[in-house]
RNA sequence: GCCUCCGUAGCUCAGCUGGAUAGAGCACCGGACUUCUAAUCCGAUGGUCGCAGGUUCGAAUCCUGCCGGGGGCGCCA
């Protein structure tokens, strides 16, 4: 039994408990969940529905305790219930019960996990983003990774998701960044605002290979911009792509402005009313909406202003059919949500509609202090730096692993060791173990066969191994619903954890050379088995490999 | 000044959409390899959950204030 079926049958007993009392049914929930209580004498799970409901419905938890447990009890598969403290319901499942989690996980395969709780959300995922002016820095890193696993376990939700990127072609930025290129490549010092870096004076000599004629050319900046955009911009998606980070859609800034679609945003803000021209410049009424200040949207230069491109996004992002609109920025963006919030609530939509996550800073440590130096960008620490210093695995699973909220020092020596102290060795270990057991078992003729009997996996490492699997789902869903990947990566360090104390615990896996296989060796294969999925498909949805050796 | 994130074991951090005696890894101490990977496991030690109020049957979790640290507050992108 899953623990989501178990919620149901909880939440049904309740219900009946209800009835039977005379209650107003009208207080339940619509759904309930059933936890994993620390302590094993509390049961297999704890449900706190009484303590919930008995208030609102005029009565003690106590005596609604006692009548969903006479109900509960009688419930197929439950083999105990239990009334602890103020009305908590501790209940135990009979081991056959418990057992079938791994029949359904051998079953699911790749696709366990998978669960429906975003059924039919048309999202649009935007991260990383960074400036097509130089390389992906720390902060990018753990977009990359932490975006990337969240569009996996979106999609594992059911969300139809679109993971995109945003490239800022247009602007002054790539002036400066054309004029970096063009200044170096005619060996002249970099200018003021310019880009500094040896990546620059590789770009600018690559464009220099791919059109020797660049520096005699009618207008040599023009050709600075567009081959060193192009030149950057490969360098970025194959700095993406090497590091297992998929984009959807690039999508071009420059392209809103050359399809007009910044006066089309900005006709429709104004047809909405919330455009207005003061002191020369033309101005969203953000503060209608929240914002501290109301923004410019075209300067009295007459130029549009990036904003200006956010709303054109936007509303492009919408009339493509996104529903929800998600947004991972670093934490030096948080200034930018409230004139972000204050965009989508201009064109009318929901709030809700748009999602901004804020990412706090990365810093890459060794010997315990942070590293600022790059060897190829200069004063800033790039993806490319974090991969060479810990390697992809662990790059992602570090950057993955913490919550957005919390800052990371990213600790080369940690992350380089091979020991359970890295919690990235940890897990793959665990994986790697599961393949050890299986590959002995293949050589001894043990299969798993039609099926198994359930019922023997009753050893308390076994159940723990088991209620561990039961969670996958679970924790996919709520890791999407909470847009927290970082809890995937927790589960897999305790589903590693349950399975490592399996496999040291006195449980003989697979018969001894020379014996027959008996059925308890193959309940066991069949918990083998489908931790070994689970494993693979948690260390799947972070993007990190699983290999069968170490 | 305003906004925002963080403050939990010696260290790095989970837990935070309110639930039972607050968890993990590391470090420290003591154990377990004739065995499917000991890159593992078992045990012991370790806490006024920054401080003070409030909400309630119940607060690490929600609210307010304060203290300490990171970041942000342009007609820049």
């Amino acid at each position: 039994m899953t623990p989501e079926t178990l919620a149901e049958k909880v939440l049904s007993a309740t219900r009946e408990a209800f009835e039977a009392l005379g209650l107003d049914a009208a207080v339940l929930p619509v759904q309930t969940a059933v936890e994993r209580p620390r302590d094993p004498k509390h049961g297999d799970y704890a449900s706190n529905i009484a303590l919930q409901t008995a208030k609102k419905a005029g009565t003690n938890p106590r005596a609604l305790a006692e009548k969903i447990t006479e109900i509960l009890a009688a419930t197929d598969g439950v083999a105990k219930v239990d009334i602890a403290g103020p009305g908590f319901l501790n209940i135990s499942l009979d081991a056959a019960a418990a057992g079938e989690i791994a029949g359904k996980v051998v079953a699911a395969g790749d696709s366990y996990g998978t669960n429906n709780s975003m059924e039919g959300v048309y999202a649009n995922l935007e991260f990383v983003s960074a400036n097509p002016t130089g390389p992906i820095h720390a902060g990018g890193t753990r977009w990359a990774a932490m975006g990337d696993a969240l569009a996996r376990v979106m999609r594992a939700s059911g969300a139809k998701l679109t993971s995109e990127y945003y490239v800022n072609d247009a602007g002054a930025q790539i002036d400066h960044f054309a004029n970096s290129l063009l200044a170096r490549a005619k060996g002249e010092p970099t200018p003021e605002n310019g880009y500094v870096g040896a990546y620059i004076d590789e770009i600018a000599a690559d464009v220099l290979k791919a059109r020797p004629d660049a520096l005699t050319a009618p207008e040599p900046i023009e050709v600075f911009r567009t081959v060193g955009l192009e030149l950057m911009l490969n360098d970025i998606k194959q700095t993406l792509a090497d590091f297992g980070t998929h984009f959807d859609v690039f999508f071009s800034e420059k392209g809103l402005h050359d399809r007009g679609e910044i006066d089309t945003a900005v006709q429709r803000l104004t047809d909405l009313g919330h455009v207005y021209e003061a002191d020369g410049a033309v101005w969203l009424r953000t503060t209608e909406f929240g914002d501290d200040k109301d923004r410019v949207l075209k300067n009295s230069r007459g130029a549009w202003t990036y904003f200006a491109s956010d709303c054109a996004y936007y509303l492009d992002k919408r009339e493509r059919g996104f529903e929800k609109l998600v947004f991972m920025l670093g934490a030096d963006h948080h200034g930018y949500v409230g004139r972000m919030q204050a965009i989508s609530r201009a064109f009318g939509d929901e709030p809700g509609t748009m999602e901004i996550l804020i990412g706090q800073f990365v810093n890459l440590l060794k010997n315990g202090e942070p590293i600022r130096l790059s060897k190829r960008a200069g004063n800033m620490i790039t993806l490319n730096d974090v991969v060479e210093a810990v390697g992809v695995d662990a790059a992602r699973y570090a950057l993955t692993r913490y919550s957005a909220d919390s800052m990371i020092d990213l600790d080369i020596d940690l992350w380089t060791k091979h020991g359970n102290e890295n919690p990235v060795y940890y897990v793959q270990y665990a994986h790697s173990r599961t393949h050890g057991v299986l590959r002995t078992a293949r050589d001894r003729g043990l299969q798993l066969g039609d099926g198994y009997d359930a019922s023997l996996l009753d050893k308390p490492q076994e159940s723990d191994l088991l209620k561990a699997l039961a969670e996958f789902p679970a924790v996919v869903a709520t890791a999407a619903e909470l847009r927290e990947p970082h809890r995937v990566a927790r589960y897999a360090e305790e589903l590693a954890g349950a399975w490592h104390r399996f496999q040291n615990s006195d449980s003989q896996i697979v018969q001894r050379v020379g014996e027959e296989p008996g059925p308890v060796n193959v309940a066991r294969l069949w918990l083998t088995e489908s931790s070994r999925i689970v494993l693979v498909n948690a260390l799947g949805m972070l993007g990190v490999s699983a290999p069968e050796r170490m």
